[in-house]
DNA sequence: ACAAGGCACTTGCATTTTGCAAGTGTCTTG
DNA sequence: CAAGACACTTGCAAAATGCAAGTGCCTTGT
């Protein structure tokens, strides 16, 4: 299995990236991500939960019920990948 | 939608970046990307008609009823993209 | 005290995507 | 002229995704 499948395998599922990508502007509660993103609530908890598990971001309890999901340092370091996709759909 | 969200229009189903992967070693055949990659071959016809719709490759007829899959310039252009998520997987 | 509402989900079911296996048509080679 | 390579297509099953409604907990207002 090659480097980049190893990759896909973590963030090649759709939504996976988005969701990234929103957190590299800072941690973001669950309904600002499901309402700035437009993702359906079923898989938006999935992704989480797989990305969680992934080591690539992770629960900050807030208060009571209410908590903010942040990138770890591996979440962070999807930045350089992100942004190159980004710059190609821009060229 | 985002660039991010536009690339991944294009890139973001499976296999697609797999396909551009073994494309940037240089042109391929049906039969080897097929066998490289183990993708089912209903998928990579699939694929293969939306990224050449897209401008991400084109054939390059080589004889009788055999040819070879190119990237474009766009194509290549995700190469940067591409070693961003591999190196992402080895970090 | 109690109703109403926000928050972070879960659940059930329809739709879409992906995968497996087998088949098709064309051309080349023995 | 049979056999095999090549580039697919087709039919159907399984898995992923999406929509809509519901759940449980806590806060806020009256």
């Amino acid at each position: 299995m090659s480097d980049l499948a190893a990759a896909l395998d973590v963030v090649g599922s759709r939504w996976a990236l988005l969701i990234v990508e929103r957190l590299l502007e800072g941690p973001q509660r669950y309904g600002d991500l499901q309402r700035d993103l437009g993702v359906p609530t079923n898989m938006l908890a999935t992704r989480l939960r797989e990305l969680e598990a992934a080591g690539v971001l992770r629960r900050l309890p807030l208060h009571h019920n209410t908590r903010a999901y942040a990138l770890t340092d591996r979440g962070l370091a999807l930045r350089g990948a992100i942004e190159e996709l980004a710059r190609w759909a821009r060229g």
